[in-house]
RNA sequence: GGGUCAUUGGGGUAGUUUGGUAACCUCGCUGGUUUGGGACCAGUGGCCCCAGGUUCAAAUCCUGGAUGACCCA
């Protein structure tokens, strides 16, 4: 609380000494960092206390002008003050809603008058009756489900007073430390090496490349002063949006001749972008938790086959998410500033939008010149370097989060989920050495076997720690009981299935057994969205087609991604404004089979290619 | 970009119309009893988003701001 205190406030605001505010005594501030809107009346920043209220109206007005920042880190001068040190919000999830908004089946037996202030749905749930864990099923209304699942399964937590900035909470920390380890080991295997760039550029750098500036112009944050006073000369920095600026004026020192080319690099690290739209946890967000690949090439092809290599990786890191991705060249106007081509990996959400969470760019020498980043050729004197890239982010949480959940909360590929298997001891009085024993032993033994694995010792009902582990996801849960003791056997139930999902498995075969699970989850998880994906995409012919198509989605909480055949960019326009959609672009890579050309569906001229259509987060 | 609704123990809410003792559920902590699908008893926890104003008196009324969510472009 004394954090976000002093964070909001700078010297000249103290209130120490104001005897009417008892519990506004303020220690004096070294170090601080505020924030000045554009526009006549910049708003000081407001006190408040840290356990925040949820809801609230808009952030400020356009883009942000100041941001003046003390060179050694505001952060490290105070820790954050824990929400709930107990790590629980249980709570939330039971009553979040009043009764009569509970999807389902009203609980049964509330016809009896509820007792006085407690809502009947309530009262049901004291009975043992079954209840859903969110309180909007995710097949009405899926922003809501998204928006509930997320804080629920203590993924995130959003109450942080900056709008887009939010919490990652241990939770939904470790499931994005293990995409990330994926993503670094698939790196190393591809031999990238790893990089850390810095978190400020000069505007000097920022200007060079004018694609860029154009791109992110008005969506970047400026930093302007060290405590009171302006950087000397006048200079600004920018907080990096991306790294391209950054990496480029260092990479022409690291390349003299072809002997160091290629350059392959990544970092993984944050990047932030002033949104003004509404932000979603994972999915638009203004302080992004980003990988990047930045490699340089001596000549075109050798780029371009980097180009393929990469998107082979974000097939192999969409597969661990148990996600089939629409691959798209995108077209000229939807170009990454300074790209000469844009690959986007989008992902089908439930709501039938799209979310990009992967790119792969060829840039050509469009940088290098920018940069002058030259190498001298064995034949051919100093020619400009060709450059890729490939971007990723946290977008991937959001994906996998709402295209596998269910109303029970979250649903997670065992290949990237935090814990794969779960532990549940049944215990009783007079058993429970010998449960609690056996338990030990199948965690001892599935670690052993290299498996991610918990097991649930705390003094909690057995059917609580059922609920807790669904609602966050976890593929795999394992019963132990006395019975299961004396049968030598553990009884397992799978996530992604209802009651026809429980069996036993004999302690004998307990490893072989917990791996055939989990690899037919991750299955099941896979299949299931395919087959969501194609019930989703349509080929119509022609425009008039697509918007019958349209309107009869529009009546579901499901929309429609399409393809068609369309001959121009002109063509392409008409659609994008005549169904209000966006052009995701031409089918690429394993989807090229979707690419059929033929009559442009707008104009009825000859078309090469297929345009993929969608709407997008 | 425009609109609507919100902000009250850690979480979810009531109380605001009609100004006066902050209530309910849940969660956390302490102690005890329990445990095959959300256990129980007792004790305990509050800068009512912020700032100004009106008033003898503000969670409540007024003004401004911040923040969240939804809807429309």
């Amino acid at each position: 609380m004394e954090y976000a205190r002093r964070r909001s406030e700078g010297p000249h605001h103290h209130r120490d000494g104001d005897a009417g505010r008892r519990h506004r005594r303020l220690r004096p501030l070294g170090r601080h960092l505020h924030v000045l809107p554009h526009g006549p009346a910049g708003p000081q920043r407001h006190h408040r206390p840290f356990p925040l209220p949820r809801r609230s109206h808009r952030g400020p007005q356009g883009p942000l002008r100041l941001l003046a920042l003390v060179p050694a880190g505001a952060r490290a001068d105070g820790p954050l003050p824990r929400l709930d040190p107990h790590g629980s919000q249980q709570g939330a999830r039971r009553c979040p809603r009043p009764p009569h908004q509970v999807h389902g089946r009203e609980p049964e037996g509330v016809g009896e008058p509820p007792d006085a202030g407690r809502p009947a749905f309530i009262a049901g749930f004291r009975r043992g009756l079954a209840m859903p864990a969110t309180a909007v099923p995710k097949s009405k209304d899926f922003m809501e489900w998204y928006n509930e699942v997320v804080e629920v399964a203590e993924l995130t937590d959003k109450r942080y007073p900056i709008k887009g900035m939010n919490i990652w909470r241990p939770y939904g920390q470790r499931i994005m430390s293990r995409i990330d380890q994926f993503t670094r080991a698939e790196m190393e295997r591809t031999h990238h090496d790893e990089v850390s760039f810095p978190l400020m550029i000069p505007e000097k750098l920022f200007m060079k490349e004018a694609d860029q500036i154009k791109g992110f112009g008005s969506e970047v944050f400026w930093v302007t002063h060290a405590g009171d006073n302006p950087l000397p000369d006048g200079e600004r920095w920018v907080v990096r949006p991306t790294s391209e600026c950054a990496m480029y004026e260092i990479f022409p020192l690291w390349i003299r001749s072809h002997g160091d080319l290629p350059l392959t690099t990544y970092q993984i690290c944050n990047v932030f972008r002033y949104e003004t739209k509404q932000t979603r946890a994972f999915m638009r967000v203004r302080e992004i938790h980003f990988f990047e690949d930045h490699s340089v090439f001596a000549d075109e092809k050798t780029a371009r086959e980097h180009v393929e290599l990469d998107l082979a990786i974000v097939r192999n890191v969409y597969d661990k998410l148990a996600l089939p991705a629409l691959t798209s060249k995108r077209p000229d106007w939807d170009k990454f500033p300074g790209a000469v081509d844009s690959t986007g990996a989008d992902v089908v959400m439930p709501s039938g939008r799209t979310l990009q969470c992967a790119t792969v760019h060829y840039y050509g020498t469009n940088f290098a010149k920018a940069y002058g980043m030259k190498y001298e050729s064995a034949t051919e004197g100093h020619q400009f370097c060709h450059q890729t890239t490939y971007g990723m982010s946290e977008r991937l949480v959001g994906a996998v989060v709402g295209c596998h959940g269910d109303d029970n909360g979250l649903i997670l590929p065992p290949d990237i989920a935090p814990f794969q298997v779960v532990i549940v001891p049944v215990l009783f009085k007079g058993t429970d050495e010998a449960v609690l024993a056996a338990c030990r032993t199948v965690r001892d033994r599935l670690v052993a076997a290299g498996f991610r694995v918990e097991l649930d010792e705390r003094n909690k009902s057995s059917g609580e720690k059922y609920y807790h582990w669904e609602l966050r996801g976890v593929p795999l849960r394992l019963e132990v009981g006395p019975k299961d003791v004396e049968k030598k056997s553990v009884f397992a139930a799978r996530r992604d299935m209802g009651k026809e999902g429980k069996k036993a498995i004999p302690m004998d075969a307990l490893e072989a057994g917990v791996r055939e699970s989990l690899a037919a989850i991750q299955k099941t998880l896979h299949d299931k969205q395919a087959a969501f994906v194609a019930t989703r995409v349509k080929h119509p012919k022609t425009l008039d087609e697509a918007k019958a198509l349209d309107a009869e989605a529009a009546k579901t909480p499901v929309g429609y991604i399409f393809t068609m055949a369309i001959c121009s960019d002109v063509c392409a326009a008409s659609v994008e404004k005549g169904m209000d959609i966006k052009t995701l672009g031409v089918p690429a890579g394993v989807d090229k089979a979707q690419n059929v050309g033929g009559t442009c569906a707008v104009c009825g001229k000859h078309a090469k290619d297929t345009l993929r259509f969608a709407r997008t987060y």
